[in-house]
DNA sequence: AGCGGTTACGTCAACGTTGACGCCAACGTT
DNA sequence: AACGTTGGCGTCAACGTTGACGTAACCGCT
């Protein structure tokens, strides 16, 4: 294994201290264009590469970033986790992903292996309940963007979706279109503080000028079987049930396939709406009508976000909500 | 921001050198018990973290590995990717993960960052035909493992699917369901060498008794909408065609939409097989029949040899090859 | 000529950790 | 009693880089 290539190395070959070299290199100013010219020379002939682990000792600064998400498997966060990515990279950090399986435990062992690593800034999809973790490394100095909750904090900023308008959109719109018996399938990965689909779903009832009233929420796993398992029992104990809103597209997407597998037809004898928006919503049939939300958005205002924290330490940052978008497709 | 706690902080507190609390805290042995017990507290009571950028710059090992892959539109890549997170973790790595939207110079772009960042290895998923790339970090003494393409160095193992015996499985068993005029919807992002669906395709063709022969290999974006373009101009091209092998499951969903668009049935009309098995084809309708490769055992194989390169550098590393599975559904 | 300011470097230490080595006391052996 | 061995620690330097500071040469101005 050669070693690696080193500003002593460059400096020796251009007969310069690697002092100067570091100023070229990082354009600090306080050379001659000569040298300049001449050490770039040797920069790339040598293939020199600067050492992110000593640059990050000194300055304390890593150029890396932590994403830490509840897993993979629903395709939402694919979408957004390569979006961060790529704004990520676009100011020079490199991204650290880590998965919790929404489990607080793991999610405090993936925390402390990042810090252990001198991360920049941690973006956290947080599992359950578990902002006095965040809040801690959040006080202990690490910049934190939490994604659909709230806290404050130093070095702290929040980012949501307006998930309860959102929730309320769906259900008004189930109510327009002459739904009368309404359910909710709900998660059960959510503590009651980040329960603001059911709590729009809720609202949007209780507002509405059309007298109906929620049969039921039930909080199951927020995964196609979960939606499936979720529609047998609503089907089982409220037969005259004919409109449905799902925590997730996963979770809707489950629930037509239960209802068809029971012979209601969607949207003929139940209507269905979901929330997120994945791209396999539009290819289901019948298409999922759904609450869209703008990933890119997201992305852009997450790491917009955890940038203003690590140039501005301690600085506060409102929480930004992100508005939502129904799209009625063909299950409703 | 506070200060990061450092061995000399619990080294004073405890009353010993800095050496022994690292002693300790590595348990390379060569301390007493009661000092063992001491510095553990110390350790605890005060928080402290090793800092992987101070250690890692003398011992040589970040403790970090990077996943480079297309991206995560394919939901077949975060599947994967999660997986290997997973496994890396239990390794004691931290993963980096950096997309390169299939595109060489951003790759390139990738690799250097991550060089840079000092990772004690890196998976790839190599953006077309970039294996001169990858073997030259891999000379410079970078592990790599490189999936689903095949290259000898040092420092270097591949792992791939066997996905010209799946092709071929594919293909024999829409001959053996009587289908008479077969085309294939390929990838335009593979190079030559990595065709080896489109090989797999031609030889089970030429080898069927069944005397036929394929009417054309297409090659579009493996995406939905590549499918639906390419099931298009198949079908305006040789409107007698009733059997698709598809490039993935996401060319085979859109070819699907694009022939009932025309009013072909699947699987009456046309047959369709996909490649991947991602969760979405067992969910649309028709249920896609399709190749299924095992991420789990992808994610184990790919973490497994690229920590017998880490742990044993420059040892030869037989190529993996992963034998795939046919799953019958409903579109043939 | 003398002085202040600027330009273009170099020197030194430090970041937090570990490898190499050294030291001393306690112990066992002859 | 003399000697080697071992256990339990400390010391020092180094990893590659940058912050703080020094300095020599040169410029322009009075």
């Amino acid at each position: 294994m050669p070693r690696e290539v080193t500003l002593r190395d460059v400096a020796t070959q251009v007969g310069v201290s690697p002092r100067t070299v570091s100023r070229v290199v990082n354009d600090e100013g306080g050379f001659s264009e000569a040298t300049r010219q001449k050490v770039l020379e040797a920069v790339e002939q040598l293939g020199y590469q600067p050492n992110m682990l000593a640059r990050g000792l000194i300055t304390r600064r890593s150029g890396t970033v932590g994403l830490v998400g509840g897993g993979m498997t629903d395709p939402f966060f694919p979408a957004v986790a390569e979006g961060i990515q790529r704004k990520a990279r676009e100011a020079g950090r490199t991204m650290f992903f880590a998965s919790t399986d929404s489990d607080p435990a793991r999610q405090a062992d993936v925390l402390k292996s990042l810090w252990s690593h001198a991360v920049d800034g941690v973006i956290v999809f947080p599992a359950l309940d578990t902002i006095d973790q965040l809040t801690g490394y959040a006080r202990r100095g690490l910049p934190v963007v939490i994604v659909d909750d709230q806290a404050e904090a130093p070095n702290l900023a929040c980012v949501s979706f307006d998930l309860e308008a959102g929730a309320a959109m769906a259900t008004r719109h189930l109510l327009d279109t002459r739904r009368q018996s309404l359910g909710m399938i709900a998660s059960s990965l959510s503590p009651p503080r980040r329960r603001n689909r059911e709590r729009g779903f809720l609202r949007a009832m209780r507002e509405s000028g059309h007298g109906a009233s929620p049969l039921e929420v039930l909080r199951m796993l927020p995964t196609v079987e979960g939606g499936e398992a979720g529609m047998r029992q609503l089907l089982d104990r409220h037969p005259e049930i004919d409109g449905i809103f799902a925590y997730n597209d996963l979770v809707a997407i489950g629930a037509m396939r239960a209802a068809k597998s029971q012979g209601r037809r969607v949207p003929d004898d139940v209507a269905v709406v979901g929330c997120d928006d994945i791209d396999m919503s539009s290819l289901v049939t019948p298409a999922l009508t759904t609450i869209r939300l703008d990933r890119p958005l997201l992305s852009a205002e997450v790491t917009q976000a955890l940038h203003d924290l690590i140039e501005a330490p301690g600085s506060p940052r409102r929480p930004v909500m992100i508005p939502v978008e129904l799209v009625i497709r063909e299950s409703t």
